[in-house]
RNA sequence: GGGCGCGUAGCUCAGCGGAAGAGCUCUCGGCUUACAACCGAGCGGUCGCAGGUUCGAACCCUGCCGCGCCCA
């Protein structure tokens, strides 16, 4: 035992026997009933960590420690997400290289040493094996982080989505639902980005409020030459992808037009008027007019309504070259050809210098401000192209799955509980399947082929596919069975599908790719279906529901039994913290200055689901408590040293052994008599059931606060109280009474802490313990209440208040807390003066009370002191 | 527009049907032989607003106001 016990290099102490202990490698022999399992969130490694991942995997560790010590075997696995968009620019500066998926691999490619000029163009498995390169030396920071922050995470069970067993889960996983029919190609609208290129799910969609305007545009009547119809449009650009004009079915307004055509105006093309509920009457005119596409809205009227599409912008965000066949007139390719090639947004400002020369245009654009979509990690709204793509049913368009999606959604346990309706929200407002094909270059990409056909156009709807024992396979690289390489884009041979998955894609499998799903299937069985998926609640829509959607395909099962939601962290301004505010706190140099244990003391007052502030008060609490512990151990310890070394020296009739009984609460002489010391066994035994009740249901904070407070307690009460009688000053049979109840007090304390305190309670612990803290059974309150034996936790209230009493009395006198009391004189209640009473000794001591008079009335506790 | 959560001491937050709490801040006092990175004491709140239910409401119900998030 330490003569000045410090926090100074603990971190770094006890990771290191922890690792060489292997503390926390799971035994794989454990039977599954015994098993915790934990689908721990990957972090994304091109980013940097920042506080709010030590928030809410402090969450998960704790949960982690506290099952561990509850006997069960924790399966808790790291991974890091290196799959996908933030990767593949990171390597293509680093290097100076971009994916070029039609190159052939080069097994002897290194790449510059300077990134050059112009970007290399590489093969797609040489991109990846850089990003590979790159994302281990991210991963290595991460890791040090972690195990500096003291995560129970076993190190020897990591894994990255983009590793060859990702991609081979992710792989297999795809072609089974290929194989069962929940993967199909289909050429639909889709959204797209039009700076990345590439298609978005609707999970990754936002909202953005942006500006626009209403054109009031006049189609003229094409059997007649009554009044043109009027309608308002926010996009006048799109007119020459006008398909009809619509309006609500009951709308008295537009009954006699239903039927009729009408000719859009510079472009000539007849369209005809239809009616559709989704028409709204209160907007602008109340009809509208429908474009391929300007909106989701326009999908469903072509689909529903059987319409022609009639695209007019581009991937690449401009109007495409050649008017739609439909416009015929030569006036109407005139001012097409005005608009071919240019952006949408040039295009806007040309039309409606065109509308306004020709008179459609009525009046003068109204700006308003309207939703507009968005990639959620791009800056251009969203366009919607007819692409082909990949998608998984999801319940989106099949309501017998829609319903038992919901259904698991109700079987699964949610920490907070409130947080389900925001699952139960995502799958109702499902409106399609999930698109899973990006057309990006770094990420996992379909094992799929295409046979070409004489021609050389590939048959999309004969696809090949790889045995699964070949896989992780790249298409681009690997030839097909029953093809040789030669064969690769000439006609009569094959084409590999040149698109990637989405990285939700393989973040929704994770709980297989960590369980060794069909590599390992003795693992599989031990650890699947997990116990907990800890997550952030902005990712219920994405990570949390494919996972569910991915697993009710492969097994029909719910992937864990519990989902524990962290909430945010908001900087002192009550600003959620993310790197595009610039508000990001980053942890390492906050874990050096305060350490570890103070930092996991702040993430774990945060309640579950709740967003929590940075709070550097609140670690500096954490690190004082750290301090407390330390040196309320020496001191508490040294007592009980001195216990030993007395009973050394006398008959030897005090078990030598009192110490380290701590350990298990069992063989404890039964030496505990006085009545403070049941009194606060009593009260510790009630904490223990209460912190345990509390970390069942995942309420960390309440359990810390249960602790901490008792702890308090323990310090600035009992250990006052029983310091006189533990020296000795009352004989050996009350020393022994007091020492036996210090050391069960911290060792249950110690044990209570170590969940969020790892670090500070295992250095304790090994002053005078054997093995890890963190191994060690959680306190049983059964065997303290058994030592407590007739013991009141409300005797410790009451002599406490007494004691509180005469404190007060010399702090209002201004003398010192040692100063001596001539009489202190305590009246109240029968029962509260019985308590001080059987307190007595130990409060005269504490308070240094010549003479105690307790007199029982009626009403509350008082203290009158006549100090000397 | 719909849903969810939150509004309690200057700050950060507990409490969620039976006498308003903790920590920090602030004030006063104490070098007390575990701890001055400490200890003791104190100041501080019509529990967002307005109704209602109840013997009793911070807590339950209704409406409103403000903040945040999710979904349209």
């Amino acid at each position: 035992m330490p003569a000045k016990p410090t926090l100074d290099g603990i971190e770094a102490r006890w990771s290191a026997v922890w690792q060489d202990e292997g503390t926390y490698a799971f035994d794989r022999t454990a039977e599954r009933a015994r098993v915790y399992s934990i689908d721990t969130p990957p972090p994304t490694v091109s980013g940097s960590l920042h506080v709010g991942h030590v928030f809410s995997y402090t969450h998960t560790d704790v949960v982690a420690r506290y099952q561990r010590m509850r006997g069960r075997e924790v399966f808790y696995p790291m991974g890091f997400d290196d799959n996908g968009l933030p990767t593949e620019r990171r390597v293509q500066n680093f290097f100076g290289v971009r994916c070029d998926p039609s190159l052939p691999y080069d097994p002897r490619f290194t790449p510059p040493a300077k990134p050059g000029k112009d970007q290399l163009p590489i093969s797609r498995r040489n991109f990846v094996e850089l990003c590979e390169r790159l994302t281990l030396e991210d991963e290595k920071g991460f890791e040090e982080l972690w195990r500096r922050l003291g995560l129970s995470v076993d190190w020897s069970r990591t894994y990255a989505t983009i590793d060859g067993r990702s991609r081979a889960v992710a792989q297999r996983a795809f072609l089974r639902n290929l194989a069962r029919g929940e993967a199909y190609l289909a050429e639909a609208p889709t959204l797209w980005d039009v700076t990345f290129r590439t298609a978005v799910a609707q999970a990754e969609l936002e909202d953005r409020e942006r500006p626009g305007a209403y054109h009031t545009l006049a189609f003229p009547r094409s059997d007649t030459e009554s009044e043109p119809v009027i309608i308002e449009t926010t996009r006048p650009e799109l007119l020459a992808a006008c398909v009809a004009l619509v309006a609500h079915p009951d709308d008295p307004r537009y009954q006699a037009l239903f039927g009729s055509t009408v000719r859009t105006p510079l472009f000539e093309v007849e369209v005809p008027v239809v009616a559709h509920r989704l028409a709204d009457p209160e907007k602008g005119s109340g009809i509208a007019m429908i474009c391929t596409f300007g909106d989701l809205t326009d999908v469903i009227w072509w689909r529903e309504l059987r319409l022609p599409s009639r695209a007019v912008v581009g991937r690449d965000g401009r109007l495409v070259p050649d008017a739609p066949q439909a416009v015929t007139s030569s006036a109407g390719q005139a001012h097409y050809a005005e608009l071919a090639g240019k952006t949408v947004h040039s295009a806007r400002t040309r039309i409606v210098e065109l509308l306004t020369e020709s008179g459609a245009l009525r009046g003068e654009p109204r700006p308003i401000s309207h939703q507009v979509k968005f990639y959620e990690k791009g800056d251009r709204p969203l366009e919607i192209v007819t692409t082909r793509q990949w998608y998984i049913r999801n319940g989106g368009r099949d309501e017998a799955l829609r319903a038992r999606l919901r259904g698991r959604g109700q079987e699964l346990r949610w920490h907070p509980e409130y947080m389900r309706v925001r699952y139960e929200n995502w799958v109702d407002g499902l409106n399609g399947d999930w698109l899973i094909s990006r057309q990006r270059f770094f990420g996992v990409p379909f094992p799929v082929w295409y046979p070409l056909d004489e021609m050389g156009a590939p048959r999309h709807d004969a696809p090949i596919v790889p045995d699964e024992a070949s896989l992780p396979i790249d298409p681009s690289s690997d030839t097909p069975p029953g093809y040789t390489e030669a064969q690769r884009g000439v006609a009569g041979g094959f084409a590999a599908d040149p698109d990637v998955m989405d990285t939700w894609a393989t973040s929704s499998l994770t709980p297989l790719i960590a369980a060794g799903w069909e590599s390992d299937p003795d693992l599989f069985a031990r650890v699947f279906p997990m116990d907990l998926r800890p997550q952030a609640h902005e990712i219920i829509r994405t990570w949390l529901f494919s996972t569910v959607v991915r697993s009710e395909a492969e097994f029909g099962v719910l992937p864990w039994s519990n989902a524990a939601i962290s909430g945010w962290i908001l900087d002192p301004d009550r600003k959620k913290m993310s790197k595009s505010k610039g508000n990001v706190v980053t942890p390492l140099a906050t874990l050096r200055e305060l350490g570890s244990d103070a930092v996991r003391y702040w993430a774990a007052s945060g309640r579950p689901g709740t967003d929590t502030a940075y709070d550097v008060g609140q670690m500096k609490n954490g690190r004082r408590l750290a301090i407390k512990i330390l040196n309320a151990s020496r001191f508490a310890l040294g007592l009980t040293a001195q216990a030993d070394a007395d009973a050394d020296a006398g008959a030897g009739a005090a078990e030598s052994g009192t110490a380290g009984a701590g350990a298990g609460d069992a063989g404890l002489p039964a030496v505990v008599v006085e009545p403070v010391d049941r009194a606060l066994l009593a009260a510790l035994a009630d904490v223990v059931d209460a912190a345990t009740v509390a970390l069942d249901g995942y309420d960390y904070a309440r359990s810390l606060e249960l602790t901490e407070s008792f702890f308090w307690r323990f310090c600035d009460d009992y250990v006052e109280l029983v310091k006189g009688r533990a020296y000795g000053s009352f004989g050996p049979a009350g020393a022994a009474s007091a020492q036996a109840t210090l050391t069960v007090a911290l060792s249950a304390l110690l044990r209570l802490f170590a969940p969020v305190l790892p670090f500070v309670t295992e250095e304790v612990w090994s002053w005078w313990q054997a093995g890890s803290v963190h191994r060690s059974p959680w306190p049983d309150a059964a065997e303290i209440r058994k030592l407590a034996d007739s013991g009141r936790a409300d005797l410790l209230d009451a002599v406490g208040m007494a004691l509180a009493g005469v404190r007060k009395a010399k702090s209002t006198a201004k003398v010192s807390m040692k100063a001596e009391v001539t009489e202190a004189r305590v009246a109240g209640d029968p029962d509260v003066i019985a308590l001080v009473e059987a307190a007595a000794a130990d409060l005269r001591s504490a308070g240094g009370i010549r003479e105690l008079t307790l007199t029982p009335t009626t009403g509350n506790l008082t203290v009158d002191v006549t100090l000397a």
